[in-house]
DNA sequence: ACTGAAAGACACAGACT
DNA sequence: AGTCTGTGTCTTTCAGT
């Protein structure tokens, strides 16, 4: 593992990509006062160095029919590696599962399912996630609503 | 509530944009064979009626000294407008807790905090989070590992 | 590490089919 | 709804401080 050292400078360039990763370099080095040269050169090292992963379009889940977001906690029966590695691989099958947190507590992961509504949600709880190899118990929760949303980490 | 038309052009468009928010025009013009102005126009479209919410550059928690994240289930004392106002306002307030969902189930919400380590988490359980008006029980859940984590809605 | 300038690529708008 | 063409702006590189 690697240290990375950023400086104010490159803190500042994060948070406004966070924001709004169609910012120019122009605009952010007018407001760091600087030109844009060392503004391009830190952002191609943060990028490269892995601080920043990706850019992405955040898209309005309701607008694209998919409305319904559901928290789901799975047990696994066993804890072996093979069985891990297997529910992981179905798991990453599955486009209707967006994120899967490996957890402590009394369940061994999270997942974060987003379908149309519940008819669809119903579907794929029984057809695919109940027919998916080494599962204890699950315990689903509804989202009935976002109250906060941010990528923004520093 | 109005009705947004994707067609396959459209959601085709948003893949691209969900995978890398960087992608020019041209490039998705291209693989999509068709010429700029229609893609530009749809993709302002799409920016206008909020299917796109925001363009954002994810950044590796890990790599800006934010290792721990942590999920906590917290239940309120009441359930008024009055009281849930009062909470989320104050969540609100707080950097570290990134997501706040109004869940179904036992619990009220579900907060995602990021934070240093567990030193700082817990400076922040018992001195921010535990001080919030309202609150009768919480349960946090750390995680592990993140096994899948996408933006990748359609 | 930064500035300033300059080339090439791009977004975006207009006239047209 | 789309193509083609042009203009201004942007990214990106390079010589210099």
């Amino acid at each position: 593992m690697y240290v990375f050292k950023l400086d104010d400078k490159d803190l500042s360039i994060l948070r406004l990509l966070q924001q709004d990763a169609k910012i120019t370099v122009r605009e952010i080095a007018a407001r760091l006062h600087l030109t844009t040269t060392p503004v391009h050169e830190r952002i191609r090292r943060m990028e490269e160095q892995g601080v920043i992963k990706q850019y992405v379009a955040l898209v309005d889940h309701t607008k694209v029919n998919k409305g319904l977001i559901v928290f789901c906690h799975v047990s696994l029966k066993e804890h072996t590696k093979q069985a891990g590695g297997l529910f992981l691989d179905t798991i990453n099958g599955f486009a209707q599962i967006t994120e899967c947190y490996n957890i402590s507590g009394s369940f061994d992961f999270m997942l974060k399912i987003v379908v149309a509504d519940m008819e669809e949600y119903h579907q794929f709880y029984v057809d695919q996630l109940g027919e998916t190899p080494g599962i204890s118990h699950m315990q689903s929760s509804f989202v009935m609503g976002i109250m906060k949303y941010t990528m923004q980490l520093v």
